[in-house]
DNA sequence: CAGTATCCGATGCGATACTG
DNA sequence: CAGTATCGCATCGGATACTG
């Protein structure tokens, strides 16, 4: 048997193109509008290039994207075809379903650079002060087998919300040091903000106005606000029970 | 790197779950209704035997189903947890892509007696007479690599629709001879019944009045029904326009 | 019948080096 | 920068034989 299921059912045919290694997660970054491919590879670091290339390829052959030249070395724009887009209500059933039934936030998982990069694209710029707003962010309990950067800085000017790695020399308005665990779970809407500010594991220092906002531009995970399930019922590797009591 | 992807995104966490290879066409059968373990094979021939078996121990430990043991060298009970039930939607999601965008039908794909299979659990009985009927169906246009039986017997008697693939020595009440490539058209909707019985593609033999009600008790594929995009749109292997024309 | 244990081969994938 | 070519290993999964 080759790489196919050999079955005409629509399950199947469907999960050759989409149940790949990799797959759903390059389409949650294509969805959520990323057209590049250092874009799209920020958002699953751990994967290859060669292999995020090869995965690029195979949804080309698929119908699922388009590959426009940017001419001479300058690489592509991937864009989703209307296939692809009709990929989103099975993203957004996953991610219901994790949201819902998975433990998410464990050791392996917690990365502060992703956390970073999905929370860049999640922030209500319009409720912020009309000028540059640059926040700080400084993460503690990340894993020691971890390396990376630990600091990071959010530039907000509008249109735009820029990440950076290394201090820009900006003037910052608000510092963010944060526990990294309590953190993505506030941000996965398994806590409360406020109670992640009441224990310390979040703390926000900076001008009272800017801070006493945060709760109102700082958007959580765009799944943050599915319903979780009645208590009791069992859930991947053994505990996720709803949070947040 | 291990199995995982590294990240707490709930894409990332139920893919963990749901996208390993055939995982998507186990909880397709454990949602059409499969219980025990060779039903379930039954469903998915091409899988061996011992991938089946891990793969519904690694859907045990995620939480997804449940083993409930049926003693002594007589296998087990597979059941979907409520987390099990609420992958409904990501399946149902994965078979309207597919049966929107995918080229289901071609020669690898064609396997009478999954066809069959399939087809027992969509006959209306309660719109066939109230005794036993024995319908014998026959394939031809089957490929030549195919080693497997191309005569059936479906033996229809309320509560039950059985398959057969040797003859169950019972009176057959209606005799269906068919092309097997047009045959799995029109069980997915892709042409009209009506379209294969005129090009004696699909041939009815029998009583006037059980051949003539053949279109209201063979229900079609769950999918049949899915709209098909407009035309015009590239779908996967290069030529999936709506067919039916 | 309903699986499990073991073996071994194919392939999937990461690391590295390279190119327009 | 945006990828591609090549290599080698590791794991995935099929075949076969076995067990309660």
């Amino acid at each position: 048997m080759g790489s196919g299921f050999g079955q005409f059912c629509p399950v199947a045919v469907a999960s050759e193109v989409f149940a790949g290694r990799w797959t759903p997660i390059i389409l949650r970054e294509l969805l959520a509008g990323a057209q590049q491919f250092n874009e799209i590879h920020r958002g699953l670091p751990l994967i290859s290039r060669p292999l995020l290339a090869r995965r690029l390829r195979e949804l080309e052959a698929a119908g699922v994207l388009t590959m426009e030249s940017l001419g001479r070395g300058r690489g592509h724009l991937y864009r989703l075809t209307e296939a692809g887009e009709e990929f989103r209500p099975v993203i957004e059933g996953l991610a219901a379903w994790g949201q819902r039934w998975a433990t998410r936030v464990d050791r392996k998982n917690l990365d502060p650079g992703l956390l970073m990069w999905n929370l860049r694209r999640r922030v209500a710029l319009e409720r912020l002060p009309p000028r540059r707003v640059v926040v700080r962010f400084r993460f503690r309990g990340v894993a020691l087998s971890y390396r990376g950067p630990r600091t990071f800085w959010l530039i907000l000017e509008r249109p735009q919300a820029d990440l950076c790695v290394a201090d820009p020399g900006f003037e910052v308005d608000l510092y963010v040091d944060a526990e990294l665990g309590a953190m993505a779970k506030a941000w996965l809407g398994d806590v409360s903000l406020e109670s992640v500010l009441r224990s310390r594991e979040v703390e926000l220092l900076g001008p009272s106005a800017l801070a006493r906002a945060f709760p109102s531009w700082w958007l959580l995970s765009p799944f943050a606000g599915v319903p979780r399930p009645a208590a009791g019922a069992r859930a991947v590797r053994g505990s996720a029970r709803p949070a947040g009591s």
